[in-house]
DNA sequence: CCTACCGATCGGTAGG
DNA sequence: CCTACCGATCGGTAGG
């Protein structure tokens, strides 16, 4: 996985791999049969990290704006604790697979729409519980939101500049304060157990 | 540079160049004298193209937010009609170079740099014309509007759909949109010839 | 721009 | 998990 987020899914060969485990490259290839294999069960023990270390945490937040500014809050820490020394296993996967052919491209497809429409989801609930502008199409809300977490990702990894994630949730913050009537900065409200300090 | 756009900048190899000329590969390399010069051209290469393509395009807008307007759309367009099979050539550079050490990386750094500040300038353009909402940072702004385009670009290139594109002018219109009191569509203006249709 | 070659590495196989 | 090997391809060189 690490390997992977930095030299690509490509870049992760068996020679490599034996090299840095200290065995033979036949020893390694045992274990796997194939060099597709290897790269199918690496993006699936990515899966498995990114969903422990994001997708875990936003879910244990409260459906609606919470569980919005959970997600934000957990793939950017995830990003910033460089989890995977060359960021997002699946922003890093995306980029170098969007334009080939092949298994690896409709995984990425897959995944991104999965991603896409759990953001999707998280925005509707935001919205008809009054949190969160609801004249807005959800969509186009999931795509910001996205975006800046993606563009958060590849910069970080680029210019080691922490600004870039302070950039992110500012941004992030600004699209999730275009609230509904039942926002929780905007009244006392019963349906958030959770109150959020206002920022700015 | 097609061939990178989609394959990456190191699996543009010297063999696969000569094969797709009908060349021997020695013949590519004497043009060349090492697989690095080669990366290096034809970097070079696809910066002239996205001048062409996007930056003149902008530069030929006036300055304020006609000029990011015109980014936008030109960029967008540059996507869109795939002048890279593999989408925004930079992005893919970007994207495979952020982790790793060495020549390219540091010129992808430095790309980002200068698009970013090329995008900062703008803004803060269009601030001081009174265009856009003066009392936000101009480097968020630029960072939104960046992060609109790259999403835009690598989803569209991975998911074939045009709806994104559309989202991604959507998002942006919504930040332009965020205007100062001399603002095209708000107040008749002087300081802008072009006054643009207002959109939604 | 070619022929002819180099050592290194690739994914993979045979056989243990 | 190993030794010993395969054909293909890599970047690069010698010499023309």
């Amino acid at each position: 996985m690490r390997v992977a987020s930095i030299e690509g899914l490509e870049g992760l060969t068996i020679g490599r791999l034996a090299r840095d485990l200290g065995m033979t490259k036949s020893g390694v290839y045992a274990h796997f049969g194939s060099k597709e294999q290897l790269q199918h069960e690496t993006i699936d023990a990515a899966q498995q990290v990114m969903e422990r270390e994001v997708i875990a945490p936003a879910l244990a937040a409260p459906p609606g704006i919470d569980q919005l500014h959970a997600l934000a809050d957990a793939f950017l820490s995830y990003v910033e604790r460089l989890v995977f020394p060359g960021g997002c296993f699946f922003a890093s996967l995306l980029a170098e697979m969007d334009a080939r052919e092949g298994p690896f491209r409709a995984m990425a497809q897959q995944g991104a729409r999965e991603w896409l429409g759990m953001i999707h989801t998280m925005v509707t609930d935001a919205q008809q519980q009054g949190q969160l502008e609801p004249t807005q199409e959800a969509g186009l809300i999931a795509f910001q939101l996205d975006a800046c977490l993606e563009a958060a990702n590849y910069y970080y990894v680029l210019l080691d500049d922490p600004a870039v994630i302070d950039n992110a949730r500012q941004a992030i913050r600004m699209l999730l304060d275009r609230r509904g009537p039942n926002h929780p900065t905007a009244t006392a409200t019963i349906t958030s157990p959770r109150v959020r300090s206002p920022g700015r």
